[in-house]
Order: structure tokens, then C-alpha cells, then sequence
DNA sequence: TCCTGTTTTCGCCTATCAATCGAAAACGTG
DNA sequence: CACGTTTTCGATTGATAGGCGAAAACAGGA
């Protein structure tokens, strides 16, 4: 096998960061290699693209073998990753996507996979840090201009609970006061009735709220940049 | 060739949607085509990946045959389209990418390739009216919440100037007076001192204005979804 | 020279919304 | 029934988008 110059047949594969917020934490679905190269470091699930299938597809087949995927309440695309030294001694041409799981969600996975801290990952192997990274740079952006929490939260939810999954995946404080009047007045969140027992050391019960939509938009832009008269906009990158 | 079940070697390309405001209308860089299949339809610039390059450098390397690459201000990636008949008889799966020119910037072109207006697009190649749809989509998006214009924008300009481009790139008018302060106001836009002479019907001489970055950053995220402090935020999608 | 039309710029006003603080409501416990 | 806890609501402040109209700065013609 020579270095450079002679052309290696060009592989596909698609590779999938899923986040949850467990126990307030950012976690990644990852699995441990059990044999070379990078045998005992920790993978993001995926596998080679198929002939009959497109990415997306793919990487939905390929995240069953993994979890449920009943509980992967969105998927999208990342981005490729393509560099030709990426994965020793072949060429293999790579589509990561981001999945996010409600943390009210504990699918069953296999011996070998597990939920691993973004901040305290364990050694990775190739370039699964860098998609991991944009995982949670792309994950951040979205938080502060779509309605993407809707895939991190629970059906229903106290305000409580869900001022702890963003700051579980924003990785600092955020105020929960401020959250609920924030998502209420972007017609994000919505009252369902109920209310939520109190928690063991008493206290107010606190109300029940859900997400309005659960498909991704993005927050209202400025009428100077909008067709007069609309109102939201459609899903985006 | 049988149908579907021999799994074909799979086949990687690059494509840009190379977008341009043009006397006030949105254009894309497109090519006719020579040969079949789809003769004569009009195909955005790419072509295959090399083993040695990522996709990145494999899109500037072959728009470079199309146009000057300085002329191209900002690249990023929009996403992978792999359906599994997206072109006929091979399986080519394609990374497609967003590539934005100033419009002030006229490029030589080859013979074959035209600026094409994305609202009277003549018969597109494949897939390719997908990807245009998908470059609008995000360029459009990205004008609300990134400082994306200055990809659009000459070096320097008048108000005037910039709010046609804007209006262009949208697609529907924009208000002058509120681009100025809005953009300004959110640090995007600061005066160079200079004014630009009237025009043949005389009026007061604008003054001109540039971009404060020329990289992209999204605008300011809510307070509450913000590490206490900061301002700004790098770049994403 | 002065008036008119044109284009740009600036200032005022209003409405909306984020952000903070503090008080009140609703619960369990001793 | 007072106390601590948790949640929710209300009032206030500050920042900003959006719209309107007046003023500024130019060219051209009477």
C-alpha cells in the first residue's frame, strides 16, 4: 500500500453525535472499539453508507442497532468530515449528523455503549472529537434561535426541570425565571393545566408546560429582513 | 447493469451554489451542459473528490476553473444530497456547498457558464435545483442572525447600495433606514468617513459604510442563554 | 441667484421585549 | 399554625426595533 499518489477507492460512512441531558449533564452516545485500529477508545455509532439508501437513511438504520429510535426526537445533518488521513490506511469519506434524545428518555443500549459526559469524554477515536464538537457548537447556536429544546425536553415538563436541561447542555447557569417568559412570548412553551407534585421538601407545585411545536423553526427575524405580514420562518440549517 | 441489488462502487462529488446579487437580483453560477446525460440543462460548478484533498479544498480547486477565487467571499458547507438515483446509472453522492461573491465583483467566466437569476432558473441538471433551493434557504435565514452580508457587499458602500442587495438576496423590499440601524447597532456596520458622490439626479452625497468583520459571526444570543458576560458568538452552521 | 426636485441622513416617538428584583402563592414539616 | 421551600406573578428598568417626518446636501433649470 503506497503512501499517497496511487487513487484508494473513496468509502462512505455516516457517523451520529446523540446528546441527552442526564442528571443535568451533556452526554454523547459512544461505544467501545474492541478491535484495531483504535481498539478500547470510544466511537460515535454509525457505519458505511449503503448502496440503496441515502445518508439520512443510513444513519437512522444505523442508530437503531444502537437505541430506540422512537427516543431520538430529532436528527440532522452536521456536516461532512473528509479529511484523507481521517482513519488510517483507507479512504473513508464521512457524514456526521446530531441526534438529540429527551432526558426523560433511558433507551436500552448495548454491553459495549454508553452515555459519556461531553465534558469529561474518555479518548476518542479518529476524528469523533471534532464531530462532537460541532455536535455541541451546533447544538448551542440552535438553543438560542430555533425552538430545538423541544428535543431535549420531556413531553411535558415543570419550568424547573427544563431551566436544568439548558443548562445541562449550554454547559453554564441560566435563569429559569426568565426562560419561561423568554419561550412563552416566542410562543415556544405553552401551559398544558396540570401541575407537578412537589418535590420532597414541599414547596409550590409547579405547573406543566410543552413545547407548541415539535418540528424546528427558527425564532422571528427582524420585519426590516422579513416579507411584510409573515411571521417565523421555516426549518433551516 | 442490473437494478438495485449489486451494490455499486460509491462515487463522491462536490458541488457550489455560487450566489451573486447582479443589478439587484440573486444569481447563481451555473454551466450548460455538453453531454449527455441532461445535455443542454444548466449544472452547478464541482466534480469529483481527489484521494489527496477534503471536500473543502476539492469545491475552491474546482470553482477555480469556473472563476477567480478571490473573488469568492465566504464558502460553507450546506450538506450532503445522496439519494440513490440523484444521477442516473452510477451512485454519486454529493457534498454541496454555498459560495458567495460581492456585488461589485465581475469575474471572467467560461464560455459555457452564465450567471443564471435563482427566480427564472432555465432547466437544471439532477439534482441541482435541490441545492439551489437549499443555498437560498440558508443564505436567507443566515442575513436575520449572521453578519453573512459582507460576503454580498463591495468592500465599501452607501445604504442605499446595501439595502438593494439585501433586497435582492431576500427577494422582497427592505427598508433603508432601518438596515442602517439595525446593522449598525448590532456592531455590523461602521462609517469609513468617506462619502460617495450623488448621482446624475443630484441628491445629498451618501456616506459610506463597511463591514466591521469580514468572517462569520452570529448575532447576540438572549441573556438568558448566555455564559454571564459575554457578547457575540463564533461561528456556526 | 434662487427655487425645485432628489437623495440621504438624522431625530423623535411608540411599541415590544429582555432582564432583574421582589412579593405573593402554594405546598410540606415540625 | 408558624416556618422553610419552591414556584409563580407583577412592577420596573433598560435596550432596541420600527415608523414617520423634518432637515441636510446635492444637481439642474428658471
Amino acid at each position: 500500500m503506497p503512501g499517497t499518489t496511487p487513487p484508494r477507492p473513496i468509502g462512505h460512512e455516516v457517523l451520529a453525535a446523540v446528546l441527552q441531558v442526564r442528571d443535568g449533564r451533556l452526554c454523547v452516545l459512544a461505544w467501545q472499539r474492541g478491535i484495531a485500529p483504535d481498539e478500547g477508545r470510544w466511537a460515535l455509532p454509525g457505519g458505511r453508507l449503503r448502496d440503496d439508501e441515502d445518508v439520512e437513511e443510513s444513519v437512522r438504520r444505523q442508530l437503531a442497532e444502537k437505541v430506540d429510535l422512537s427516543d431520538v426526537a430529532h436528527v440532522e445533518q452536521l456536516g461532512v468530515f473528509s479529511a484523507p488521513d481521517r482513519v488510517p490506511d483507507e479512504r473513508i469519506v464521512a457524514t456526521a449528523f446530531l441526534g438529540l434524545v429527551p432526558s426523560d428518555a433511558d433507551p436500552a443500549v448495548p454491553d459495549d455503549t454508553a452515555w459519556q459526559p461531553v465534558d469529561a469524554l474518555p479518548p476518542t477515536a479518529f476524528d469523533h472529537a471534532c464531530i462532537v464538537d460541532d455536535a455541541l457548537d451546533r447544538l448551542r447556536a440552535k438553543l438560542s434561535y430555533t425552538n430545538i429544546g423541544f428535543a431535549l425536553a420531556p413531553a411535558e415538563f415543570t419550568v424547573s426541570a427544563l431551566r436544568e436541561i439548558y443548562a445541562g447542555a449550554l454547559g453554564h447557569p441560566v435563569s429559569a425565571t426568565n426562560l419561561q417568559r423568554v419561550l412563552t412570548r416566542r410562543g415556544q412553551l405553552e401551559p398544558t393545566g396540570a401541575v407537578a407534585p412537589p418535590g420532597p421538601a414541599g414547596g409550590r407545585p409547579a405547573a406543566l408546560f410543552r413545547f407548541t411545536r415539535r418540528s424546528l423553526r427558527v425564532t422571528d427575524a427582524f420585519a426590516v429582513l422579513r416579507p411584510p405580514g409573515e411571521v417565523g420562518r421555516a426549518v433551516v440549517p
